[in-house]
DNA sequence: AAGCGCTGAACAACCGATTGCACAGGATTT
DNA sequence: AAATCCTGTGCAATCGGTTGTTCAGCGCTT
C-alpha cells in the first residue's frame, strides 16, 4: 500500500522546488529542459496524477457535471445518460448521479448533495411533481449553471433540451387519419409536464386539422403508473364507441394499455391500434410494439445537454455569459413507422 | 449571482476567526454560547454548505464513490445501481457513474479519471472481455478499495458480492426434468465469466443428476450479442433431434433466442420452452416471457456491494483493515416460476 | 569593469476548512 | 494578593497544486 504521489513527493526526490515541478509538468518555458524531463521521467515512473481536488481548489473547477433524472431503469433516460457520458468524457469530464424517482424531495436531497460536493454544472431531468425551482435556482445564484433536458421546466427560465412533441404528434395524428382510423383516443401523461401540454396541443390540432370533432371522451390522463393506465384505459373501453386507434403517452404507457386491452379481449392491432411515443428498443421484444412511434433522441438529447453546460462553463470562464441569457436547444422528433396495420 | 458562501464569508462579517467560526459549526464546546449561536443563525442565514473539495483536502475523504458497469441500459445493472445508489445515500454517499460498454480500453479510461478524482471507493461489474486488472490493482494499491459484483474476476482476490448460479441451474434444471424435458439445450454466455461456469457448471450436474447423458451439442454460446445468439439458436434448431427446453444465459439471451425462434415458426412454449436467468420487469411486457427465471437479485447486489464498500472504508479509518483480506458475499439465487408450459 | 538583460529556479501567497497550541482575562484557590 | 485554573478566542500550519514575484548567476554590451 503507497500513498498516491504528488508533486511534493517528486519534489522531493528531485531535490526541486514544488514550483519548479508544477511548471515542468505543465511544460512552461521558463523551466530548463534537463530539468522538465527528469521531472516528466519521474512523474510517469510513479505513476503521478494530478490531484484534481486540490486543484478545483485553486481553480474553482471539478470537472465533475451532476446528472439527475427520474427513473435510471426507463430505457429512454438510460440511452439519454449514454449520451451525456460519451460527451462529457469527451471533455475531460465525469459525472455524479443520482435519480429523483419523481419525488420532488429526493430531488431536493440529491440536488443538495450535488451543491455541497461542488459540481461545476447540473444536467436534470425534472421529477413529474416538480412544481417549485427553488432548490434548482439554488444553484444558479451559487453560479453553478443547470441544464434542462426532456422534462423542461414551464414557465421557468433556464437552459433546456428538449423535444417539441406538437410537431410530432400533428404528424402521427396525420398518419393516423390517412390510415383510415377516425376515433382516436390520446392517453396522455401529467399535466405539469411541458411535455403533456405539447402532445395534447398536437392532438388537438391535429384532429381538427381533418375537420373531426375534437371529443373530450376520448382524451385520457395517466401519472405513468400502471394502475391509472390502466384506469384510463377501461373508460376508453367503457365507452359507447371505442377507440379505433389509442396514442400513449409514452412507450411504458403503451405497454400497460396494451397488456390491459389484451387482457379485456380487444384484438390489439386489429379492431383498435396502438401508437406512442419514444421508440424504444425494448419495445421490438414486445408482443405488440407501437405501430407508429415519435422518436425523441435520448442519446442526441443528452449528448446536446452536456455540450451545452460544456459551453456554458467555457463561457463563463471567460466572462461571456450574459446574466439571464438562456439557450434552448429544440430537437426536431421523427415518426417512426414500425409496422403497417391490418385493419 | 453570489459565490458559495464560506467559513471566512461568515467570520469577516461576524468580526471573529475563521476558526471560532468552525468551531462553533461543529459545536466546539471551548466556544461560547453567544458566539456559536451567532455564527449558526448567521451559516443558516447564508445557506452554508460546507465546501466538501476542501474537508476532503483536510480529511482525504471524498463521499464519493465510483460505480462502473457495463451497460447501464441493461436493466439488471440499472437495478443495481439503484440499490446502490440508495445504499450510498443512507450513509451521505454520492456515485461517480461511467459504462464500460463491455470494452476493457473504455473500462481502464474511467478508471483512471476515477483514480483522479479521488473517489474513496469504487465499485465494478466487470466488462466481459476484461482478463487483466491491472488497472484496477492501481486502485488498491493506492489504498482506493474495489469491490466486484456480479461480474466479478476469476483467479483473482478481491471484495466480491455475486449471486453463485450454479445451485440456481441445478435447481431449475431440476424442475424442468420433473416438467419431463428431456432435450435441455443451454445457450452460455463467455466463457471468461466466472457466471459462465458456475452456470455450465450447474446445468451439467443437473442433468447428470437426473441419469441423462450431458450431450455437447447441446451447449452452445454466444458473446451476448443478439447475431451470436441467433448463430447458436441455428445450430440447435438444426440439429437432428432439436432441443425440447432452451436455457439461456439471461433474459437479453432469452428475448433474441424467442425471437429467432419465432422466425423459424418453432411454436415457442409450446414444442419448444425457453427459461433463463434474471426475471426483469420488461420480460412480462414481451410476447413470450421465460416460463421459469433465476432471481439474482440485482437491486440486492447493488446494495450489498455499497455497503461492504463503506464497511471496508470505516475498517480502514480505525486500521481495522488486514492486508490481503477480502470479503465475499454471495447471494442465494431464486427459481421463479412464472409460467406452467402448457406442453 | 560596471551595467544590462536573460534564464532557470526558488519563495510565498492562496484556495476552504480543520486543529494543536498560545494567550488574554476573569474566576477561583491558597 | 499571588498563583493557578478555566473559558473563549485567535494564530498558524496543513492538505496539493498554481502562479506572480523575486533573485542569483551568467553572458553580453559599451
Amino acid at each position: 500500500m503507497e500513498k498516491l504521489p504528488t508533486i511534493k513527493e517528486i519534489a522531493r526526490r528531485l531535490k526541486v522546488s514544488v514550483s519548479t515541478v508544477s511548471r515542468a509538468l505543465s511544460d512552461h518555458p521558463r523551466i530548463g529542459l534537463g530539468t522538465k524531463q527528469k521531472v516528466q521521467n519521474l512523474a510517469n515512473e510513479l505513476g503521478y496524477e494530478p490531484n484534481s481536488k486540490a486543484i478545483f481548489f485553486k481553480q474553482k473547477k471539478s470537472y465533475v457535471i451532476g446528472v439527475i433524472i427520474p427513473y435510471i431503469r426507463e430505457e429512454f433516460f438510460s440511452q439519454a445518460i449514454s449520451g451525456i457520458e460519451n460527451a462529457a468524457t469527451e471533455h475531460h469530464y465525469t459525472i455524479l448521479f443520482g435519480q429523483s424517482y419523481d419525488d420532488v424531495e429526493r430531488e431536493k436531497a440529491v440536488v443538495d448533495a450535488m451543491k455541497k460536493q461542488r459540481v461545476d454544472g447540473l444536467i436534470i431531468s425534472l421529477s413529474k411533481q416538480t412544481n417549485s425551482y427553488d432548490h434548482l435556482e439554488a444553484m444558479e445564484k451559487y453560479e453553478i449553471p443547470v441544464v434542462y433536458f426532456d422534462r423542461v421546466p414551464v414557465n421557468f427560465e433556464g437552459h433546456k433540451v428538449f423535444c417539441n412533441l406538437y410537431k410530432g404528434t400533428v404528424e402521427m395524428i396525420g398518419w393516423l387519419f390517412n390510415k383510415g382510423y377516425r376515433r382516436i383516443a390520446f392517453i396522455n401523461g401529467p399535466d405539469k409536464l411541458k411535455a403533456s401540454k405539447e402532445r395534447l396541443n398536437g392532438y388537438i390540432e391535429g384532429v381538427s386539422k381533418h375537420k373531426l370533432k375534437v371529443d373530450m371522451q376520448m382524451v385520457e390522463k395517466t401519472d405513468l403508473s400502471k394502475e391509472s393506465t390502466e384506469a384510463a384505459m377501461k373508460k376508453l373501453l367503457g365507452l359507447k364507441n371505442p377507440p379505433q386507434a389509442v396514442v400513449t403517452f409514452n412507450d411504458y404507457v403503451h405497454m400497460d394499455a396494451v397488456q390491459y386491452a389484451q387482457k379485456h379481449n380487444i384484438a390489439v392491432n386489429k379492431t383498435m391500434i396502438f401508437v406512442s411515443y419514444a421508440n424504444l428498443p425494448i419495445t421490438s421484444y414486445t408482443a405488440f410494439p407501437p405501430l407508429v412511434s415519435v422518436e425523441q433522441y435520448p442519446y442526441s438529447q443528452g449528448e446536446k445537454a452536456m455540450q451545452l453546460i460544456i459551453k456554458i462553463l467555457g463561457d463563463k470562464l471567460q466572462n461571456k455569459a450574459v446574466a439571464g441569457e438562456y439557450h434552448t436547444e429544440e430537437i426536431s422528433p421523427a415518426l417512426v413507422v414500425y409496422q403497417q396495420p391490418t385493419l
